[in-house]
DNA sequence: TACTTAGTTCCACTAAGTGGAACTATTGAA
DNA sequence: TTCAATAGTTCCACTTAGTGGAACTAAGTA
């Protein structure tokens, strides 16, 4: 839409970081071949970035199929990135108990330019299923957890978002936020895909901001509206708690 | 010593790694010129590779500090890594049994290179010491879980980490490989540290090589001659446990 | 006020990185 | 068995992308 990294940026680092970005949780396997045709890159290039890659561990290429995949240096540098994302670890030990209370999946979401990212998550353990995964980005104009943060941006910034927003749904949504600011939380019913529906709330920084929400999420037949207005005031308690951990001096 | 890294690579992706190389888990927050002394680089090129790592969340920029440290992306990238560690998947409930058995600190290592890294570790719940971090870089020749790797290596690999043996240490060790060859199990007294006792065995793979080890570690006090033997015994059983989920079919 | 230290910006130079072409290895169809 | 198609690797001449020094700004320090 508007700026970030087009154009600017040392091009060999962003087409390395390029090679790296191709690797999701779904397609955590690919050949030269298709990374090569993923990022629009000459097969003699995409070979000599991944071999120094490679050599440092950031990807491992299976000698026999000859794919590749994130390698373990990766893994050791995300150990130490995660000891930094604070509110992370703020949050933990109340998400697990909210998990515990309810059985019910706990995600944290954490705001990204114009997008949501889920940054932890505790499932609840009988649910095989895992719908959202760490590191996934998700809108912020649907989803309980989206609508939790979004409610608190300024002016402009929604407004932008609603652009993205199809058409009469756009009324719905610019009064639902007014509810959520009011309320400090917010719901959804199938609205991010058929049968799962939430309740969420929004996390406060030390300078009154919203950069994060709490939510709950689950099956759509168990969380009939009396039992999501339950978890509301839950998940409200619970993200005030955090805030308040964080430094947040505002009012409930 | 030898091969790896050096010369080798391109040089803006190699000296883009080097930075990221210069986070660890004692300094995870740096200063421009703290990098760029690390790594020897002028200050204005150090500068043109953060500023795109930042731009790609491979760091983070602290406003207010102006240092950086290692960013989410590299944690979401970790965690897609993580699943992609065979080893570490299947030998984590048998390690949290053991953990939980003997109630010491279960580690697991992998050979890499002429070192060994510490890839998981169940800790003593109890205690808050962290002995050994994961990702962290350990030698082959000191230490249970080096020595139960390092045994099962071919003759000229061993040969080789002889040389970084203090002299008279050197026959001692070839005795001990002997005896770890024999029985599949490894011991260490106040070897890589006083107060530090530990036991372990190695893990063999489908093709009978042995590329990583499973140790048990804690304070030399509880870890009296008798009691080491009873935990060799178990860490044994372990490894063997885990090598055939990894289709191990050799004896044991 | 002058001095030190840290981070940023600018710009001319050139070696580092590039991509196409040629080559090899592998697969599968005829 | 041969041929064609597909995937990965190697080579090399070209030039643009990346470099580092110098100049500049900002924030301490004495």
């Amino acid at each position: 839409m508007n700026d970030n990294d087009t154009g600017k940026g040392i091009r060999t680092l962003q087409r390395s970081i390029d090679i790296l970005e191709c690797f999701t949780y779904e397609q955590p396997e690919l050949t030269l071949t298709e990374i090569s045709k993923k990022i629009e890159l000459a097969k003699s290039t995409t070979t000599r970035l991944l071999a120094t890659l490679e050599q440092n561990g950031l990807v491992q290429k299976d000698g026999n199929t000859l794919k590749y995949r994130l390698g373990k240096k990766l893994y050791f540098w995300g150990q130490i990135a995660e000891k930094t994302i604070e509110i992370k670890e703020t949050a933990k030990p109340f998400m697990e108990k909210l998990r515990d209370d309810t059985r019910e999946t706990v995600t944290l979401y954490l705001l990204e330019g114009h997008q949501r990212v889920c940054v932890q998550r505790f499932g609840s353990k009988h649910s095989v299923q895992h719908i959202v995964k760490v590191g996934e980005q998700l809108p912020l104009w649907a989803g309980a957890g989206g609508k939790a943060i979004l409610a608190f941006q300024d002016e402009d910034f929604i407004e932008r978002e609603l652009t993205s927003v199809p058409g009469e749904q756009g009324e719905k949504l610019i009064n639902e936020l007014a509810v959520i600011r009011q309320t400090h939380s917010s719901y959804s019913f199938d609205e991010r895909g058929i049968g799962v529906s939430g309740a969420a709330a929004p996390v406060f920084n030390v300078k009154g901001e919203v950069k994060a929400s709490i939510g709950i999420s689950g099956p759509s037949i168990r969380f009939t509206p009396d039992i999501v207005e339950t978890y509301q005031e839950m998940v409200k308690d619970v993200a005030l708690e955090v805030s308040n951990e964080l430094g947040y001096q505002g009012k409930s």
